[in-house]
This record gives C-alpha cells, sequence and structure tokens, in this order.
DNA sequence: TTCTCACTGGAACAGTTGTTCCAGTACCGA
DNA sequence: TCGGTACTGGAACAACTGTTCCAGTGAGAA
C-alpha cells in the first residue's frame, strides 16, 4: 500500500501543475516519464519519489484537470441565478471559448480511456465528471450533499447530453457557427 | 511509402477482424503486437508483414470498427422513412441497446484520442464520424454526393449532439430509464 | 519435378519502458 | 556542529516495444 508523497508538498505541486499542462500539449496516450521530466526540468527518480509510480502521477495530472473543471464550474455558477437554462447557456459560453479547446479534448481523452477501465487511475474519471455536471446544472451548492431534486432530472440530462454532444461536434469540425447555432436555438425549445 | 499489403488477402482480412474484436475487449489504449499476435493466433512477424507497421495494424481494426457502423447506419435508413425523427429514435435504439456497449466504448477512446492528433491513424476518425453520421440524419443516400439539404442543418446538428451526449451519459453511468426518457422527451421537444 | 507464391513464426536488434537504488546536496532546528 | 528532512538525478535493471530478417512451409501452376 505505499503510497504517494505527502500531497502538501511544495514541489510536489509544483510539478504536478507543470505536468498537467505537458499533457495538455501532448495528450495522454503516449505520456512517458522520461519525457515529461525533461520537459518539466526535473528527472524520471524524482517524479518516482514524489508520486510513487506512473499511475501516482496520471492520479495526480487528473486532479489538476479536475480542480480546473470545478473551478470553471463554480465561476459559471457564481454568475448566474439557479436558472437552468442560464446555468447552461453560461457553461456553453466556457465549453465554447476558443482558449479552452485543449483542456476538453483531454478531458473527452481521459472520458474515453475511462468508460473501459475499472482499475488503474483512471477508473471512475467519467461517472465522477457527469456527476458533477448534473450537480451544478440541478443548481446545488456543493458536491456531495443529498438529494436535492429542485430541477427536473430528465431536463438536466437532457441539457448535459445537449451541450456534451455539442462539445463533441465543435472540438472535431471547428464549425463554431453551426454548431453554437443548434446548441442555441436547441436550449430554447427544451426549456419551453 | 511501403504500404500494406494487398487489401484484398484473405488471410489479412481474417487476421484484422479478429483483431477488432481483441480490441473491443482490450481497449486500444494499451495495444501491443506480441500479446495481440498470441491471442488472435499468430505471430507479430506475421502482422508485420500483412499490415506493414503497428499504425497500419490500427488502422484497419478502425477500418472494421467503421465498417460496422457504416453497417449499423444503413439498417437504419432502411428501417425509417426520411423523416428525421424516426430515424433519430432508431439510432438511439441501437446506442441503447445493452449489446453495443463495447463497440461504443472503442469509438468514443478513438474520437477522443483523435481529437488531439493530425497524424497517425487516428488523425481525421472524429471530424470523419461526424460526417457519417450527419449524412444519415440529413437523409443523403450515399456518403459523398452533393450538399442534398433536405433537411434543416440546424436541426440535424442539434440531434446529432443530443444522440451522442446521451450515449456518453449512458455508457458513463448505465442509468438507462434516466437517460432514456430524457432522450425521447427532448427529441419530441426538438422536432416542434 | 520445379518454380512461384502467400504466408509463417522464431531469432535477434536497438531503443524505450517503469522502477529501484543510492550517493549526494541544501536547508533547518537543536 | 550534529542530525534530520526534503529533494535531486544519474546509474542500473529486467521487461517490453516496434521492427527486421530469414529459413522455412504448403499449395498450385507449368
Amino acid at each position: 500500500m505505499r503510497e504517494d508523497r505527502t500531497d502538501a508538498s511544495p514541489r510536489r505541486r509544483e510539478l504536478a501543475r507543470r505536468a498537467y499542462e505537458y499533457v495538455l500539449e501532448h495528450g495522454l496516450a503516449e505520456l512517458s516519464l522520461r519525457p515529461l521530466a525533461e520537459a518539466i526540468g526535473t528527472s524520471a527518480g524524482v517524479l518516482m519519489f514524489l508520486f510513487g509510480s506512473k499511475d501516482g502521477m496520471v492520479r495526480a495530472i487528473l486532479a489538476e484537470a479536475r480542480a480546473d473543471e470545478l473551478t470553471m464550474l463554480d465561476e459559471v455558477r457564481e454568475a448566474s441565478v439557479a436558472d437552468l437554462v442560464a446555468v447552461a447557456g453560461n457553461v456553453w459560453a466556457w465549453l465554447a471559448g476558443p482558449d479552452h479547446a485543449r483542456v476538453l479534448t483531454l478531458w473527452v481523452e481521459a472520458y474515453g480511456r475511462s468508460l473501459g477501465t475499472t482499475e488503474g487511475p483512471l477508473a471512475g474519471f467519467a461517472a465522477q465528471t457527469v456527476h458533477d455536471w448534473l450537480g451544478v446544472l440541478n443548481g446545488k451548492q456543493d458536491t456531495d450533499d443529498g438529494p436535492d431534486d429542485s430541477t427536473d432530472p430528465l431536463l438536466s440530462t437532457a441539457v448535459l447530453a445537449l451541450l456534451r454532444g455539442s462539445m463533441l461536434d465543435l472540438l472535431a469540425t471547428g464549425e463554431r457557427e453551426r454548431v453554437d447555432a443548434a446548441f442555441r436555438e436547441s436550449l430554447r425549445r427544451l426549456a419551453s
């Protein structure tokens, strides 16, 4: 049961952040410790010391990604009222933002690999984010509080599907006008 | 420019099919020639001879996956009239079918890896499938025919997003009732 | 028989992988 | 000054990677 180093270690935090940015650029698929270490200014031995294993490193990278995601969701929640349609519109504005493609690409890659997996660092990642997003769309205040069904769960499920499906389309084709127009019109119809 | 063996080779076809089924079980991420070869009853050398390289092998596997996908789309097209809503309903019935989770999981994994890539066997895979599906939803007869905009492109974009977003949710959570109900209700509202 | 052909799979190669080990450095409180 | 703690990175290891090479198989045509 050998685990990571103490999570509070400042060096560990710094390297996790840099590794995350490296993965944003190069993807998860071909991640390898030595090239990663060299790119972020350290050595493979140090990464092993700080993260315990490659899996530990990947877990730390995914934790950074999730932190980014939760930050976004929090900002959206603060900026909008408890109205599902308004929240969804803000989430979409973020997703379609031109600067966020890399984060979302990583997100889809992790989601895809997570689906077939029951163990390893990616297990549960997909189900986790579904829960996170549904929580926000349902207007919950925090993660892990009770089953506060203030919103129609069918509606939030549909809006979530629309958000993610539109994101997949946009990431693959880059045709922002078509996807954006379709999303806005559909959201309007769903809410009626 | 050394390329694969002649695509018509019967042995090549058979091994491509078996490799595809192996990947359906084990995923693309950790695919490696020797374990694959042993599992499907051949050797790594033979795979190199028949497919030219690992990339060639992966391309052949993806071609099998795409053939599966196009078969499904064709069946759906035959079974329904040119009505977008009817087609979408049939596609969804297929996606939500309990026997198809493995194919779709592979599909999402390939899609995710394809997004960050401009070269290699996965390049273009994501954009390709968007095109395939939009074509079917728009009621086109064949791939690669003219811009026959018989249907509202915004509506087909929206329906496609709904289909794929719902699929992501279902694959991750397995909560068929919630996702299925949300999809049906949303499709109804979008079409009105 | 003889020649050709598609196919086979084991041996070998050079490079990379995750991981272990350890001597070494800098800092900090006692 | 001592001892401890946090961190460093190079060396080494066994295992595995994609790939090349080649002697060989069996079938079918000439």
